[in-house]
RNA sequence: GCCGGUAUAGCUCAGCUGGUAGAGCACCUGAUUUGUAAUCAGGGGGUCGGGGGUUCAAGUCCCUCUGCCGGCACCA
């Protein structure tokens, strides 16, 4: 007999070799017809694998996150295998589970088409309805390698070769005729997986993410614990899809790209161009607070800058080199770039600038820490298929800094700046942001000790901050440790923005130096770090979370003045005359057109506030609030309204400022 | 850069098996002076992404280049 103690404390008895699908028989038939997986001793096991002896056994249903991951995992089983039913010449690779659903991996030479889909679908409703029961077996290692060559699945005999250990014996799991390698574990048989699954789309991938492989084709799908699950997810993409930046971007006449006359380069239009005036007269302020210095470097260096900071030889395919030469000859005529040209090139980063304004004149231990800030527009030649919307671009602004310190300045200086980040991320709304440590790589400059106290010295300042945090061990630069602030688009994509890194490298590289207390010539530390990332990729993100509807104090127009007759017309500029003047953007709109389609324009336009003006107004001196997003409204008299608004579009630490 | 898809009016899109382009919105003109999410009528606008080919004839078929979209790789 074998103890079990299910979760609420209470124990049951079993005879020998009895499996969790006993357990759950056992307490109920709705919990057996449910089950479709348990957790023994908090290891998740197959429903059908006996228990090895006494334990804690919890029934897994579709309702439990490890429930959904199993339904995830058995759809990607059950696609591969009707793929391969379908088109035998396919093999298979790996089909892993992820966020929403699941993919798999395919090798096959002609290519697949989102045009298959309904019809793979049906294939995997088939072997859904056949029921198959899923059979756990226990191979050696060398049989599995031979079995998956004889059918011809060159990648899974890889796979178990590279992976396993030798000795170790594998799983696998059979489901009729068709078998694949796997952990495990799975559903008891098929016909328990859900018809809540869609396949989403194709994409390429390369096997195992390395690029120098052969590509294989990548099939996503989305599978849910019922169609209700799956409806709701479809609506959310949906939803997403309407807040994506590019698109909000051309409704609200923010910005435009046009990949063929400046591939990956904003065109900031006037509406998009107010916004980023707002966040960058915020940002000065915050950094202005802080005891930064903000400079302007030039967009074009030397290649021999370049060359000295290291650069040159490691980034160089991806800046734009710029040949400092006259050309001549007739118009039309071919331009030939002498040999002899001296090279210039647009900087992909501010680094080294800030370093060579550093370098001018003596610096004493007692200046330290200098903190150098930027909006550095930089220039990065990124692979044509890595940009993005605004996200990802080929020019961009950063709000750059170098702090350069001693190292028994590096914990304060990291801690403030953390500090910093949090509280601007919050002024946007921000309230989740996902930290990344990155900790040495193999390959690195600098001593254990050194990268011991650096490490130390950005945990504890995130610590500080009250900010969680992840390690990425080995994933730093070779020059330092790094901290990375990343947020989410609408659609779920990470992006990282803030970021903050430790170098001791480039002071080294381009002879820094600072006189110390015993007068000896020291190197400092510099620190790399953003808030916003970029402005652009700031932007994009802002859009996406706000869909367009930006708080008061950033929106493009905060105010429409709008008549409904013309009769008002001449109020109307009054009033807006007013409300410019406690520093509202605002417009007046007289057209000669009704007030419902005025509001429904301006509505769509996302505008925080429209005042409405008609002859009643113009005679009280009135105007009529609507606020974006309510029906009602609200009627004020004009000079409270002016000096109400612009309360509420006081930026937010202009108005802590206030507060105090 | 790689795999797949895609490109028609300012925008969103229609245009079957080849027979020299169409809708809605937007825009312009006129009428309408209107009280909180679309007033009515008329009008203008496209060398169908570029180049090449097949054909009596190409938006439609083929090749190629470019952009864009979805992934992958990359992201100092």
């Amino acid at each position: 007999m074998i103890n079990v103690t299910l979760p609420d404390g209470s124990q049951r008895q079993y005879e020998d070799g009895a499996s969790p699908a006993d357990v759950a028989e056992s307490i109920s038939i709705s919990l057996a017809k449910a089950a479709l997986a348990a957790k023994v001793n908090g290891e998740l096991y197959d429903l059908n694998r006996p228990l090895d002896g006494d334990a804690e056994v919890a029934i897994v249903t579709a309702r439990d996150k490890e429930g959904l991951e199993l339904i995830r995992h058995d759809a990607a089983h059950v696609l591969a295998q009707a793929v391969q039913e379908m088109y035998p010449d396919t093999q298979v690779t790996i089909g892993p589970v992820i966020d929403d659903g699941f993919y798999y991996d395919f090798a096959r030479e002609k290519p697949f088409s989102t045009e298959d889909f309904e019809r793979i679908e049906k294939k995997m409703e088939e072997i859904i309805d056949k029921d198959y029961p899923i059979v756990r077996e226990v191979w050696s290692k060398e049989d599995a390698i031979e079995t998956f060559k004889k059918i011809g699945e060159d990648y899974k005999a890889q796979i178990i070769d590279d992976i396993i250990p030798p000795g170790e014996p594998i799983t696998v799991y059979k489901q009729g005729d068709w078998f694949d390698l796997c952990r495990g574990p799975h559903l008891p048989s098929t016909g328990k997986l859900p018809k809540a699954f869609k396949l989403m789309k194709l994409a390429g991938a390369y096997w195992r993410g390395d690029h120098r492989n052969e590509m294989l084709q990548r099939m996503y799908g989305t599978a849910w614990a019922n169609e209700k699950d799956l409806k709701a997810h479809l609506l959310r993409i949906e939803e997403a899809e309407k807040r994506d930046h590019r698109r909000i971007g051309a409704q609200l006449d923010l910005f435009h790209l046009d990949g063929t006359a400046a591939a990956g380069s904003v065109f900031w239009h006037a509406n998009g161009y107010t916004v980023w005036r707002q966040i960058e007269a915020y940002m000065r302020r915050r950094l202005d607070a802080e005891g930064y210095d903000e400079i302007k470097t030039p967009q074009l260096m030397d290649s021999v800058q370049w060359e000295k900071s290291g650069h040159w030889g490691k980034y160089r395919e991806n800046m734009f080199i710029v040949p400092d030469f006259i050309p001549e000859g007739e118009e039309g005529v071919e331009i030939s770039v002498p040999e002899d040209a001296k090279l210039m090139a647009l900087k992909p980063m501010n680094c080294p600038a800030h370093v060579e304004v550093f370098k001018q004149g003596q610096k004493s231990y007692r200046d330290l820490p200098i903190r150098l800030a930027e909006f550095g527009c930089c220039h990065r030649n990124e692979p044509h298929g890595a940009i993005h919307g605004i996200m990802r671009v080929r020019q961009f602004t950063q709000d750059d800094a170098h702090i350069f310190c001693r190292e028994d300045q590096i914990v304060e200086e990291s801690i403030k700046f953390c500090r910093l980040l949090e509280s601007v991320y919050r002024d946007f709304g921000f309230e989740e942001i996902a930290v990344k440590l990155s900790t040495r790589p193999d390959v690195r400059a600098g001593s254990d000790e050194t990268w011991d106290r650096a490490e130390k010295g950005l945990k504890d300042a995130v610590d500080a901050a009250g900010l969680p945090c992840e390690i990425l061990p080995g994933e730093g630069a070779f020059y330092g440790p790094k901290l990375e602030f990343q947020l989410t688009d609408a659609i779920g994509r990470v992006w990282q923005c803030g970021t903050l890194q430790l170098d001791y490298v480039l002071p080294e590289r381009l002879g820094a130096e600072y006189t110390a207390s015993d007068g000896t010539k020291q190197r400092p530390v510099m620190l790399h770090r953003a808030i916003l990332g970029s402005m652009e990729r700031f932007i994009g993100i802002l859009i996406e979370e706000f869909s367009g509807a930006f708080p008061l104090w950033l929106a493009p127009a905060q105010v429409i003045v709008a008549t409904i007759t013309s009769d008002a017309d001449e109020y109307a500029e009054e009033a807006a005359r007013t409300l410019r003047a406690a520093g509202l953007r605002v417009e007046v709109d007289t057209r000669n057109e009704k007030i419902n389609y005025k509001v429904r324009e301006h509505s769509l336009r996302k505008v925080p506030v429209i005042a409405v003006v008609g002859q009643r107004e113009a005679d009280d001196r009135k105007v009529a609030l609507r606020r974006f997003g309510s029906q009602g409204q609200e009627i004020l008299g004009l000079d409270e309204a002016a000096s109400k608004i612009a309360a509420e579009a006081t930026p937010p630490d202009l108005r802590r400022a206030g507060d105090e």
